[in-house]
DNA sequence: GGTTTCTCGATGATCGATAATACAGCTGAT
DNA sequence: ATCAGCTGTATTATCGATCATCGAGAAACC
């Protein structure tokens, strides 16, 4: 391995030029400067960047912590970031805490012993309101921007997220508008942020439209493809009589739908179905789901840019992405039955 | 941030001792050593992975390449590799190729540049025979494992690979046995192995079956949805009369059969469809999709076995696995009309 | 010719951790 | 009583790059 004492020697200068050439400092001729990185560029020289980091106290290195790389909601912001990391002069530091507190802990501590200058982290939801490992960034002042809602252990950090409760409205309004009278919905996981702001806007557009809300349309699944599929046999179990379904995400939509439809459930004629997050499964779906665009290359880069704020010592605000209705084939007129029954 | 001469210095004793304590050496009394821990944990000692990297030149971090997060193959592979590779107390550098040769070559420097103690490599198949920065690897002598098939270029690597020969052969052969003799092919970008193993495959298990080869059946698709849509047009357009397609993966697959059921195809009562990889979208498309089942999380867990083997010098031998053929609605008998228009 | 400006050198210290080695104090054997 | 053998801890040097000076020498300017 070349260092830049080899490089010294062969050009017959001292370990300093050689460093300063290479790091285009400006007290130096440019001729020498080009000669030394030729140089360089030929012996094959490679910084190294522990020792550099060891000695500026920098590492260009951020850590980015998300539940999963197979959950599809983060392939494109993961995707933004680290493009725009890269093209910073940061590499990435990748780390999956598949939802659980404790992986998650360790993970950010990790990150923190290679002293990364920032981490990213999609958090876990947990209840409790401060959690020892996030008091750690604050007290360590390390750059920190949250991918995701801020709940009580999280609130000081920066953060990115998406305008769930609008969107999420804005998908039972649609509904409303078909006819829709009795809605169910598929919630996610209790503690969530996100799952919490899905429910209420829901919520909040039932009451607008002067629909009582009713706690058996309520049906409690998670966010995965197999939650989804369970929730639906409870609610074919129980018939809570629902025209259209409403998932907290894409995944248990499909879950969801996909469970009713080999039930012989016809969707949208007898039942509609609407998710959450427009993942890439839910355009090519058996019936392709009427959902929410969410932002996903925007929600990474704009974390990048907070990132870098951050880092140049700045204080920047969260920020809140609107998010978009996308109606497809899934959502269609109540069916005609129970309009006439109602009516 | 607390430094091992922090912790001495509190605890009376040399730097040395305190880094002997905290790394369970054996030559300390077992009473400094549990003391000397228990006041490090209560300082918050956190280790400095830079500098231990420099002075062990070793960094326990390894190197991760793939073409993009959003290619739905490499998700489950991630996400083996990372737990596996976090067992073992490695820290994974993720980077995207984007699929381009440039970009590739330049994340490599990158790590090499971190001192990372082995690579991970999904490569972008190049042209050219041997290409410098995989000549480097070789010569620097870090442990490389590639994620997927061999190249001229990277012929001296360990490798593991899904067995796309056989498994393409088998959805071939799966076609026919259902009745279908002109069978189309949308064929991968032309230069990468696992493309041509797909395609050679499907010429295979036709010759064996006695089906004369048909240039006419073969279209170029490459390997995204848009591609695979684009191929499904020509197809139509070029109407080359054959009663099923099959794909070099499922991503193509489902571009073309959306593309085909937007013009009034029934699948697989007018034609039939198969693809390659089971990605998550394959399950719940519009017509789930008949494939061949990649052994994702194992491809991973090979990956990291290989890497652990480069790491304690040894010399393992590449590695190549089955995948099966699964067979689901896309796939069915060849229509009527063709077969009594054969007879 | 004298002064300013520009290049570059030399030396030492530093970042934090650790391998290699030295050494002090004690034990037990001769 | 002396010395080898051991145990536990200290000292030193090193990993590779960079910073901080102060100066030396050369070139360029008036």
């Amino acid at each position: 391995m070349v260092r830049l004492k080899d490089i010294a020697e062969v050009a017959g200068v001292s370990v300093m030029t050689v460093s300063k050439a290479l790091r285009d400092k400006p007290d130096l001729s440019a001729g020498t400067k080009s000669r030394i990185q030729a140089l360089a560029r030929q012996m094959g020289y490679v910084p190294d960047a522990s020792a550099s980091g060891l000695r500026n106290r920098k590492t260009r290195l951020l850590g980015l912590v998300i539940p999963a790389p197979t959950d599809p909601v983060y392939s494109r912001v993961l995707l933004a970031l680290e493009s725009q990391a890269h093209e910073r002069g940061f590499d990435l530091l990748l780390a999956h805490s598949l939802g659980q507190a404790e992986r998650e802990d360790q993970v950010v501590r990790r990150f923190m012993s290679r002293r990364v200058d920032g981490v990213f982290i999609a958090p876990v939801y947990r209840l409790a309101d401060s959690v020892p490992i996030y008091e750690d960034l604050i007290k360590q002042g390390i750059p920190t921007v949250l991918l995701g809602h801020r709940a009580p252990f999280c609130r000081q950090f920066v953060n990115v997220e998406t305008d769930d409760l609008a969107a999420s409205g804005a998908v039972t309004r649609h509904l409303i508008s078909l006819g829709h009278r009795q809605i169910a919905f598929l919630a996610g996981p209790s503690h969530s942020p996100w799952a919490q702001e899905r429910i209420e806007g829901y919520r909040r557009s039932l009451r607008e439209a002067g629909i009582p809300a009713d706690d058996r349309l309520i049906f409690h699944a998670g966010s995965t493809v197999e939650e989804g599929a369970a929730a639906a046999l409870q609610f074919i179990q129980e018939n809570p009589g629902a025209t259209a379904i409403q998932a907290v995400n894409d995944l248990v939509a499909i879950g969801a739908a996909d469970a009713l439809l080999n039930q012989g459930v016809r969707i949208p004629q007898d039942l509609s179905m609407a998710g959450f997050g427009n993942v890439l499964v839910s355009e090519f779906f058996r019936v392709p789901l009427t959902t929410v665009r969410q932002p996903k290359l925007r929600l990474g880069s704009v974390a990048m840019e907070l990132m870098q704020k951050l880092l140049d010592g700045d204080r920047p605000e969260p920020v809140r992405i609107p998010a978009e209705l996308t109606v497809r084939a899934s959502t269609g007129p109540i069916p005609a039955s129970s309009a006439t029954l109602r009516a």
